[in-house]
RNA sequence: GUAGCAGGCCGCUCUAUCGUUCUGAUUUGAUCAGAGAGGAAAGUCCGGACACCAUAGGAUAUCAUAGCGGUUAACGACCGUCGGUUCGCUUUCGCGAAAGCGAGAUCGAAUUAGGACCAGUGCAACAGAAAGGAUGUACAGGUAAUGCUGUAGUGAAAUCAGGUAAACUCUAUGUGGUGAAAUGUCGCGUAAAUCAGAGCUUGAGUGUGAUCCGCACGAUUCUGAAGGGUAGGCAGUUCGAGACCGUGAGUAAUUGCGGUUCUAGAUAAAUGAUAGAGGUUCUCGUUAUUACGGGAAUACAGGAUCCGGCUUAUAGGCCUGCUUUUUUA
RNA sequence: UGUCCCAUGGUGUAAUGGUAACACUACGGUUUUUGGUACCGUCAUUCAAGGUUCGAGUCCUUGUGGGACAA
């Protein structure tokens, strides 16, 4: 099993983000909050992260938690719900003016995977 | 040695594991190798390069600059110099019993948006007789007579070619506009459709954005309404007024010549995480010092077309010069 | 990435370079048996720091904060 997070992994295009932005379903925890959608076909979970400039405001501290975010999900995408039929789009959005440290990040995160893998998959997929 | 001021420079290091963007190899499963943020990358306050619009032409307006000389691709930047203002040392003169006060000069430091008010217009609260076509209080002087003259008094400024242009303005010089979402190209898709108005060579309008002229285009046209489609790839894009070293010119900014070197290129956007070791600074304890051990801190901040400046943020450290004070010889 | 605008009591607005004004709110007082109304008073480092000027909310420069726009 590897950890990597390559260009493929992530979710790309104004289009799948604008459509995983108005039906797309969320998660929080804390300062974190996960919009989710299923997609139909198998492919690999497409993921992306964002940081609003309203609670940060240095470009220095954004890419710092964007960065502990792409670290915490590199380490547990494996336990991510996996299907044969669908895929999901994510958008890890951090919402707080403090700089979380990555041991908090990784908390967080691990809640919201798990509350996430109870859902049944009941709901309409979009392709 | 201590403290302060000014200028310049650096701005944490190494190892392991797991990852990340680009490039190159091996090759289609991936693996290996190399490279990978700053002095401000920031603010966007100026100036350019580059691209397009007539390789942008004339006039006016607008805006900017403002002693003199130089540097530069260019500038509102930088360098030199003259002047102004402030401060300090020394010193001269005047007043005074002294303390001290006032005025000037040399030297040093800091600072300075520094053309023109004998072209015109405007402005000056309060105080004051009077604030720009002047007017007149008290005392003294003077006259044939009169604010005619001086002093006092008010004020930032009181007759002085008055002050004020970071007041309008004038003078000189410069200034076309837009801005990588520029621009070119490939691909996908739709509606050369509908409605209303204008116009059809006697000209509606368009061509980049202050106006007019001029120039070019112009009927398969132009304007508006409602509506439909796309919003992807590549080029531009990183070799450049480049960086470093030596040497010549110049007071300096800067520049000539020679040598070496290639140093980010993402696009929901690459530098991170974890563990360990070591620097540096501060602090506590043990110790006669050296030293040893514990704790804390290690800044400001992240490229997005690229350069030259300016401004602002910055833990800690280094170098140079000047001043203050202390100790030793 | 680029362009533009704004900032004055708690709130909304004024002010030609010359004592920062008005309305509402809040607080205190007077009137009233009490409350309301009415009247009186209080509440400002004009976003910050420099500069020009005798004098700056106003003019100039640089920052800070907020907002808008560009296919």
């Amino acid at each position: 099993m590897r950890f990597t997070l390559g260009k493929d992994k992530k979710l790309k295009g104004k289009k799948a983000i604008e459509t995983l932005f108005a039906q797309g379903l969320s998660i929080r925890k804390g300062a974190l909050r996960l919009k989710y959608l299923p997609i139909d076909g198998k492919d690999l979970h497409k993921t992306s992260f964002s940081v609003p400039k309203r609670f940060l405001k240095l470009a220095v501290h954004r890419n710092r938690v964007k960065r502990l975010l792409r670290e915490s999900y590199r380490l547990q995408q494996h336990h991510m719900p996996v299907s044969d039929n669908s895929h999901y789009h994510l958008m890890w959005v951090y919402q707080s003016n403090k700089l979380p440290d990555q041991e908090h990040i990784t908390q967080l995160m691990q809640a919201i995977i798990k509350q996430l893998s109870k859902k049944p998959e009941s709901h309409k997929t979009v392709s």
